[in-house]
RNA sequence: GGCGGCGUACCCAAGUGGCUAAGGGAGAGGUCUGCAAAACCUUUAUGCGCCGGUUCAAAUCCGGCCGCCGCCUCCA
């Protein structure tokens, strides 16, 4: 298995620390707001690492933290008129309800940063003992100037980065570059004891000491969107390693961005969509898939009209899935093999290898969704060559089998054909139930049975006109949502 | 300015030295169908931003150029 490595700039075979085990850190959210989607690509993307890396028989340890302090949370709690931590309790829940719609699973364990306090206090009063920070009128600060490695990760040296320093620094710091390890909290703002008087950690310290109690001094991965390596990541790294002395995270993973007209997506530029606004319009699944068919690495271009051909694309597969369920239930005995069952029997036979070495290489979901779709393409061929008897029927649920394999890892395809189009009728707005939808295609049956062939069109093309497709079989009339406008 | 990345068909996208450049969408033609739809078949890059170089062999490595983006500030 290979990892690329912000760290090094390479892909590198993957050894874990400790042979067997994995532990992964990811950086969570800070739960101010409702999350955008690219809160969730991150989150889909460590998701499906995670899920990966059970499937290849390691037992994972994975932590995905909650940063329920910090000056945006307080400033929310004031436009709202609420406290703080009631801010931190409602946006942990809209988090939950969103992660949940999207197949994110939880992370083992979930450590919010204010259930740490004494655990962050223990590590900034060593790092001032040895001489890595201090403390000014109740701050303290880390002096990056003292840590040798520090830019290793971001691959930036001090010179560069004091040019580039910003304007309104703080007087009281020896170098621009120094950052927050504690801050004095002012009248009325939420506080802890500290050695330093009432105050409240700064970003970076509760990722070095969640990670480290939960995982351990050093472990192998840690993740986040490519916006976390600087500073985030390598402020870690520098508070982490001054205290313990050790290497900290293995491998450094990170996400690219969703980009809006090639810009990034970010709240300052407000060109976000939230993950409640595209699930209005579009199924949980769709963005799902969508988030998983680039490489996680590379910009993703985020529209409607790409969200539209996931939604193709993902109809494809339910629609094959309806074909074999079909199939099955009126196959009949007898053994009718045909010119192309080699050829499905063998891309059968290689399918869980080859998503197997495309999640390898640096979990590669979109060649793996690639992948999929042979499988897809080839089973509707098979059905096409007009197969039958119990050879066929086992052939069908082998692949249904070997598809389940990846889709189990990646979380998505999971559903039922079924569940699928009343997901969809839901996501279109097509108002319409099950049992009206039952009731046209029986009045259509009759026209057709008198063969007259102008009621049966205009009862199809009237439920057309609501979005739902009619396609007629042999033996009946099945019917699904319509794709695209 | 410093550092990093990207540029593959009409669109999205995989591919980082060697089989006919995955997969999806869109378009065209065909098979099937009462007509459709779906599915399948054929078709759409002798070509991978441009120019050189290395190599028996390059989308893939090296150099230059052009274009786009990101980080350097809270940010997934």
């Amino acid at each position: 298995m290979r990892i690329y490595n912000t760290l090094t700039g390479k892909k590198e075979d993957f050894i874990p620390v400790n042979e067997g085990s994995v532990g992964m850190y990811a950086c969570g959210v800070t739960v101010y707001d409702n999350c955008h989607v690219g809160h969730a690509r991150s989150a889909i993307v460590f998701d499906v690492i995670k899920s990966y890396l059970n499937y290849r028989g390691f037992k994972v340890s994975y932590v995905r933290n909650f940063t329920d302090i910090d000056d945006k949370i307080i400033n929310r709690a004031k436009e709202e008129g609420i406290s703080w931590d009631e801010v931190a309790q409602k946006y942990t829940e809209e988090y939950y309800a969103d992660m949940d719609a999207l197949g994110v699973s939880r992370a083992d364990l979930e450590p919010k940063a204010t259930d740490h306090i004494p655990e962050m206090i223990e590590i900034i009063v060593d790092l001032i003992e040895k001489g890595y920070a201090y403390d000014v009128d109740g701050d303290v600060f880390f002096e990056v100037s003292k840590f040798d490695g520090y830019g290793k990760l971001s691959k930036r040296d001090m010179k560069d980065m004091m040019a580039g320093a910003r304007v309104d620094v703080d007087e009281r710091k020896k170098s621009p570059m120094d950052f927050a390890l504690w801050k004095s909290s002012k009248e009325g703002e939420p506080s802890w004891e500290s050695p330093w008087g009432p105050g409240r950690p700064g970003w970076h310290i509760e990722c070095s000491a969640m990670s480290k109690k939960h995982l351990g001094e050093s472990f192998d991965i840690h993740g986040g969107g490519a916006d976390l390596i600087f500073p985030h990541h390598e402020n870690e790294i520098a508070q982490s390693e001054a205290y313990t002395g050790k290497d900290f995270a293995k491998y450094w993973v990170h996400n690219g961005f969703i980009t809006i007209d090639k810009e990034k997506m970010s709240k300052s530029l407000g060109n976000f969509f939230t993950i409640k606004e595209i699930l209005d319009k579009f199924d949980p699944e769709v963005l799902r898939v969508f988030l998983l068919s680039t490489h996680y690495r590379s910009p993703i271009e985020f529209s409607d009209m790409i969200l539209r051909e996931t939604e193709a694309l993902l109809d494809r597969f339910y629609s094959t899935l309806m074909r074999i369920d079909d199939f099955i239930s009126k196959n009949s005995s007898g053994s009718g093999q045909t010119g192309e069952t080699e050829t499905f029997k063998k891309v059968l036979e290689r399918f869980e290898d080859r998503f197997r070495e495309a999640m390898d290489d640096d979990f590669n979901t979109a060649l793996a969704i690639g992948h999929i779709y042979e499988v897809i393409r080839e089973v509707n061929r098979y059905i096409d060559s007009k197969p039958s008897g119990d050879d066929a029927t086992e052939l069908l649920n082998d692949a249904v089998g070997a598809l389940r394999v990846a889709t189990e890892v990646l979380n998505v395809f999971n559903r039922t054909p079924k569940e699928w189009y009343v997901a969809l009728m839901r996501s279109h707005g097509i108002p319409l139930t099950e049992d009206d939808i039952d009731n046209k295609i029986e009045m259509r049956r009759d026209a057709r049975s008198r063969k007259d062939w102008d009621q049966a069109d205009i009862i199809r093309d009237e439920l057309l006109r609501s979005g739902v497709i009619l396609e007629d079989r042999p033996d009946k009339t099945v019917w699904k949502i319509k794709i695209g406008n």
